[in-house]
DNA sequence: CCAGCTCTTTACGTTTACGTAAACGTAAGA
DNA sequence: TCTTACGTTTACGTAAACGTAAAGAGCTGG
């Protein structure tokens, strides 16, 4: 089964020892040991690439463990599945609101983007002075 | 023309004074005066929506204040405008690869919630013991 | 006229998420 | 055997983004 030293996951992922070292002191990763040292497997890994992405999306160590206790399997019980399936939606609907917002952000500039470009292009179809005067009036 | 006293801004947006002002402290906004008093215009408040639209996507305030510069005139000079357009285009990407990041956390839940709901679909149509005997196995 | 509300500045405190340094263990290679 | 690489714990430091408290100004209704 393969397995990764810290080091190795910290290089993949462009993290430090540090960092990783920290989300375990807060219960967000739980590696096995060899002797003193971590020996992290596949699905540490997969936690650690969970995590980032959590943090990529703007969300606290603390939301990110919610959202990675969403993948640990209930005991099964009918209510907690429930209980799962509640929180599973609640996370999506804050996702989707997170997605308006960068549509919104996206169209935004793009506004942006036209405009100038729409600037450039009078600067070019204009005289070359047209643009020194555009400046000294502005 | 429409203007704000610091507590509606605060009111409508649902953040405090404090964070309103520290923002000003950081120049990610430049109300104007009556005396000693704060007085936002329409564009103040945009600027304000703007901002807290980038906290939720998890920009840092540095990062949104320049995010901000975009949407600040440049003083019409063409190469300004062609640096300005490709800092966009460096926006726009990562906001591009942001909204990739959710699509990838959407599926993830998805993923869970369905095999969630496969379980609970067992579950039912199981014998009513059958799902005690799983909570003793399990 | 004064109590209450909104606002002001100043300044120290707090939380989050690590950074950084010290001091040490262990295994591999020159 | 000594160094180098990689890892360990412990602990103090730090940047960001405010929270919170103190002390006061200025208007407003009773």
């Amino acid at each position: 089964m393969q397995t990764y030293a810290i080091g190795e996951l910290a290089g993949e992922f462009g993290v430090t020892l540090r960092a990783i070292r920290f989300y375990e002191d807060h219960g967000l990763l739980r590696p096995s040991r060899q002797g003193q040292r971590r020996v992290y497997r596949e699905g540490d890994r997969v936690r650690l690439k969970l995590i980032l992405r959590g943090k990529r999306l703007g969300f606290s160590l603390a939301e990110i463990s919610e959202i990675l206790a969403l993948y640990d399997r209930p005991k099964g019980e009918a209510k907690q599945l429930l209980f799962l399936l509640d929180k599973i939606a609640a996370r999506r609907a804050e996702l989707l609101a997170k997605r308006q917002d960068i549509d919104a952000s996206l169209k935004d500039l793009e506004q942006v983007s036209r405009s100038c470009r729409k600037t450039l292009k009078e600067m070019n179809s204009d005289d070359p002075t047209a643009a020194a005067d555009r400046r000294a009036v502005g």
